[in-house]
DNA sequence: AATCACTCCCAAAGCGCTTTGGATGCCCTA
DNA sequence: TAGGGCATCCAAAGCGCTTTGGGAGTGATT
């Protein structure tokens, strides 16, 4: 069924349809209630690229994954950023169109999403530092927002993050406050912004200390749990193991106790760890009583949020950017405890 | 840049440079190179909109992705099987559009698809039992195939699906193998088709080894950290504890594993686990050794194959359904031992 | 009775493509 | 020299919508 389909069995031009449905004033109350009865019962829906081409706008939102051929590595948060994002579209009549691209073709992906004209906008992954991505989206004309910031690019644009470097400091500081003075930190890739800023937060604080800096106590990399349960092996075979440990994801933290335990040892007595939380639907920090003491920042929210801000800048482009500065709560579970007296 | 400039750049009728762009063969060698070459250095692209319109043919396919709103759980196999399915789409040409969706109104979300045109064909996530889908889509005609099966539908369609029961039966077989005579099963939800008959491949085995069930036992709920926690910790509680676990993910695993040690027991000793492995990529069981011993079968590589075989279907519509089983790989890790000797 | 202001509706153009149904040369054959 | 066959190209229609620029009817105002 099409419009001129239903048209021509109410008797009526397209333009009175079209109008009626769209919520035009120059229709009469009653003709309209007629053709929306009709539409209902036609089980009629407007072709959306007959309508993308008439009005320009495609009523889409374009998310590019980047994924490291290297690594093959997804994201365990981008499912629940997506399922946050894909509320906000569906409530707004948006859809989402998502490209998996591995780091290299990148760029002529965004191009062709403007190009080809599939998208009103897209949504920036995993910025990393002075991530040329945003020149060139500006460069496009292609209206984005970023998960995200990147540190060294000077334009202003559309983000939102987490307080990243106060997360960890705070994390760092309570570890501190606890008496710890040997801390890990288990950072993610630190090409990556918010591993950075992480890192940042975590250095402060060891400075705020008067605690050193240790090499062998900062490892940086994937945030898979083996890569915590290696990182936490290495060093707790270190001869001045770590009385605690910061990580950057709760993956890495399961990685990180398992190691823990592999030694002996037990988590929240010997070795303290605080993790960041994303809350991710399947890895929820315990029912009651946290398992782990957390910074946490639900990435499903953070999802629907920017998708919010898109839609809005969409709405209204002469607008200015958007910025959301969000800040992790810490929250304290089983996994720390005050640090072993020395001796 | 569009048809039209491009075609009069070059002094050329948009019909011809049309049919040079897409190989047909009434244009000279000549002219195609010439038009070749000014497409690229225009950066032309065809709008997909426009070509969708003219062609019927949307260039894009879908997936529904049901989320219960009760538990507002994302699967997280999902991130891979889209990396996989995402792959094979930018290799064709084809858009994915991804919908989030809670199951209640998950029919009408197939109907707009279908009826706005916005896609070629659907992939059908999580299959229930009996699922109405499966028909829904038939009465639609709108292409699909299935990751799963639906048990209890008797029309034939596409589908791809690890072979769950017998997987399950064989993780079990090994398990009576080692001589444990109390195994539970930590099951996902038995709504879900594929639980339904990984249970199945369980039950069989131990009936197989002449076991009784025992139905405390058996748990069955959604595949979350926790939930792995706290059925072992139920299990281990009992008067007869069981000797080893069968689990039906790797995360419900890692609470599994968490439960024993918080028991004081040893996992690979005290208790054996043998755990379905989708390979998620941040989820690596082991480096070299594997952790759990496993039934494994890559998530992402379903991805890739379902899609391709969806693409096929709408090359060629008359083709009958696909089918394909994959056979999951036993892999011993350090997670089972025989069973402790009674007494 | 003529004018005006509304209200409600319509015909037709246009969005950027594909595709149908020719048109125009040109070379060959008879 | 006329006609046929080929190779190359083009004008225009059509995909399903929105939107511009009227047009007809009604009632109120001069």
């Amino acid at each position: 069924m099409n419009l001129k389909q239903l048209s021509q069995t109410l008797g009526l031009s397209q333009t009175t349809v079209s109008r009626a449905l769209n919520g035009y004033p120059e229709v009469s109350e009653a003709t309209r209630k007629r053709v929306a009865l009709a539409a209902e019962k036609a089980n009629y829906r407007p072709s959306t690229r007959a309508k993308g081409l008439a009005t320009g706008r495609a009523l889409a939102i374009g998310h590019v994954i980047p994924m490291s051929t290297k690594h093959e590595m997804v994201n365990p948060i981008f499912g629940d950023f997506i399922a946050g994002a894909g509320e906000a579209y569906s409530r707004h009549g948006f859809e989402m169109i998502l490209s998996i691209v591995d780091d290299s073709s990148e760029e002529a992906v965004y191009q062709g999403l403007k190009s080809r004209g599939s998208v009103d906008g897209v949504v920036v992954h995993g910025p990393r530092m002075n991530d040329s991505r945003i020149a060139l989206l500006d460069d496009l004309d292609l209206p984005f927002v970023v998960h995200g910031r990147a540190s060294g690019v000077t334009t202003s644009y559309s983000w939102l993050d987490v307080n990243n470097r106060r997360a960890f400091q705070r994390a760092t500081d309570f570890l501190c406050d606890l008496g710890h003075r040997r801390i890990g930190l288990i950072n993610g890739l630190e090409t990556m912004d918010f591993a950075h800023r992480r890192r940042h937060g975590y250095v402060e604080s060891l400075q705020n200390h008067g605690i050193e800096l240790d090499p062998t106590l900062m490892t940086t990399g994937e945030m898979t749990e083996g890569y915590g349960y290696l990182s936490t092996l290495a060093m707790l075979s270190s001869s001045q193991p770590p009385t605690a440990i910061v990580s950057a994801s709760m993956i890495s933290a399961l990685g990180a106790r398992r190691a823990i335990e592999d030694r002996g040892l037990v988590m929240g007595r010997d070795v303290s760890i605080v993790t960041h939380d994303d809350m991710l639907s399947y890895l929820q920090n315990g029912t009651d009583v946290p398992v782990f003491t957390s910074t946490r920042s639900s990435v499903r929210e953070a999802g629907r949020l920017l998708a919010e801000m898109l839609i809005t800048r969409l709405a209204d482009p002469t607008l200015p950017p958007l910025q959301t500065l969000l800040e992790a709560e810490l929250t304290v579970g089983q996994s720390t405890s005050p640090a072993p007296s020395a001796g």
